[in-house]
DNA sequence: GATGAATGAGTATTCATTCAT
DNA sequence: GATGAATGAATACTCATTCAT
């Protein structure tokens, strides 16, 4: 956890370091990523950033947890959905914030993509609460779904949740991808989410998943 | 491409460069994976690595190919499809066999995983090749399965690919998951993939695709 | 150019690290003098020398200006001489002068003369200035000597200017060679440009300039 | 001195190999000078190159020794003068001849030159013999022009000795850089010295000389 | 006499971290 | 609380030379 001193920062500076870490982590993994170009670019003294953090470790971390917290929030504030919503209505809702999510902070959301997928340099358990908490909000999905009578019940509830959550955590990534964006100029402001059409494919994904996942209708 | 004197070293020493390297690469990305570290554990001299590759670039994009090349070969010594096989049948197998190479292999599957997701230390240049590749497979499954009259004619295929893609690109890490198997480990032939029982939860995912993805029944 | 880390070293410290760069580049070329040499001789940390400069280039560069600026500052201080005053009269005094640079600053101008005349390790453009300066300076004295008349008018400017430069730039090894003296050990003041007699042949060789290049009398 | 195995070599592989040597040491100096970069343009093995030569010193020694004596032989071999004819008449000759042998061996010349002013990787004995005849010779034509009465008696011989060799010396790179010659395209025929206007120019320094030197007239 | 793999000390440069001011 | 100079272990890579075949 980053110290006091930083939190004591003004706004400004803090917001300023933190954008510039966010570049830096999300540009190269952990061990890359450069201490020195950051305070460099953010006009610090090498000392300061020590003075805010305990060490590299500490700041990455610190930023992990803020991705998950942003994503959170993001989610939450808007509009939550209606928890008697039909799960597939609630997911067509939320792979779109999703990836607007990813849109609206898509180097944040590579810092977190990193972390969960790729660069462990730090060993598997400071990213496991971070894992487990993923994993069981999936679970939740899928229990309520299958509360709601829209999913069946002899699937496997591990194995649905990572169904769910591999084509939620890529589908993001895949959009870029296929629209040639680049997570930097995006973080630029050099796109929009809605001039993007993938409604269709996007509707499309969840009636495959819908059709997969419902009981037979007789 | 290694130089001819590490292809004429006894195989011995070169299958112990190799795993080491292997190693090297799994645990590490590009930048952080030691040559230094490497010729330390297989006790070469320094001068000698350079003798056996251009540099460690060239290791790299080599570990890669054996990736590739390695996988393919898993798939082709098995039984492969019979090609008027139903879409879905050939799936279940793959999956399996799939699943067995990155039990089979697992450090290289690392290695190629990285490369394919996350850490383009060189460029996207040499991947985009691999990735072409991989994604010109999935689409052929996809008009299979068109073709078979087993997929859905309005679905985009460029979604499905993705779809189909992602889940297999990641199923194998969810085995390793959700039995709590260190690829390290594994890499020991501490685990037999006979012994984990997955079938029904794979078969439990080819049929949500199947019902996903099939023209609806009527 | 250094970093302002080098020039707020204490005085000391910067003279030694400077003096021991000097003799590495006066003793080797470019590519050859060790940065891990002079900073093991210096007894300051492999890392505290890229405090100080960029890199090897960077400590180089600066030498060479240096080269520069001490002997432009070593022929200012001295009287200058009067613009008015005939040219060989002017030669006469400035080989002393300059042959007495070489004497005060022996390694210093081994630097520049290697930089000079063969070691071009960072290709011809940060020398073609200081080339292009001294061979302008020299062509101005050509020209002056016109002006007064004391040197031929048919005489191709470039040529005399090469005839001068040359003798000039060599002089002063002349004179180390045949008084037998080691730059290294001049260095630490073993030698004093004023016991040595030279006035005679350097007089002689303004005399044999001036006759040559006079117009002729009648 | 090369061993026997390289002398006995079929001549061709044996000027290749020399060609490409004075290519190297013509390019870089003598640390720079790479014995694999040779070796690997030769086509022959590594060990081969210490069959046929101690080092990479007695290559180098070697490749020096050479130049003088091609020089040497490449003066003898033009109508020598006669031994009457008057200094400055042999001077015009030679400054001619001297500039052809830079057209004509510029690699050669170029690795003399670099051993002459400024690479001195192995301590200054091994230079000071083709030093010493370089002097010597110099010394010869003064004292010959004083015997003529060509050169004034109280002219200081050592001093008239260094300024007609200094400037013999360079006066073949000067026509290079007044021309702007590469020597690396120069070695491969694309210039011809007769085509290079520069007998005024010549004639003018011997002339200079002449006057500078000789007894006044009255 | 030819080969070419093996060696290891050498190179410049980077960077997280410490600590005296 | 801020500073930024000092540190030194770490990095990839080179190359003359040796020596077993």
């Amino acid at each position: 956890m980053p110290k006091n001193t930083f939190f004591n920062l003004p706004e400004e500076k803090r917001e300023l370091i933190l954008n510039l870490a966010i570049e830096e982590f999300a540009e190269k993994d952990f061990k890359n990523a450069s201490i020195s170009n950051l305070v460099a670019r953010a006009e610090i003294a090498k000392g300061s950033f020590y003075q805010y953090f305990e060490d590299k470790r500490d700041l990455y971390l610190y930023l992990i947890q803020l991705a998950g917290e942003e994503k959170k929030r993001f989610l939450e504030q808007k509009s939550p959905p209606d928890p008697n919503m039909n799960l597939f209505d609630f997911l067509r809702w939320a792979i779109h914030e999703g990836a607007q999510f990813e849109f609206s902070n898509p180097l944040l959301a590579k810092v977190a993509a990193r972390a969960l997928f790729s660069d462990r340099p730090l060993g598997d358990s400071p990213f496991e609460q971070l894992q487990t908490m993923v994993k069981a909000y999936y679970q939740g999905l899928v229990q309520l779904g299958k509360a709601q009578g829209v999913i069946r019940e002899d699937l496997d509830d591990d194995m649905v949740a990572f169904l769910l959550s591999t084509i939620f955590n890529n589908f993001g990534k895949y959009i870029l991808d296929r629209n040639q964006i680049d997570a930097n100029e995006l973080a630029q402001g050099a796109f929009d989410y809605q001039s993007i059409q993938m409604k269709d494919q996007t509707n499309q994904l969840i009636d495959i998943l819908q059709n997969g996942l419902s009981p037979v209708k007789q």
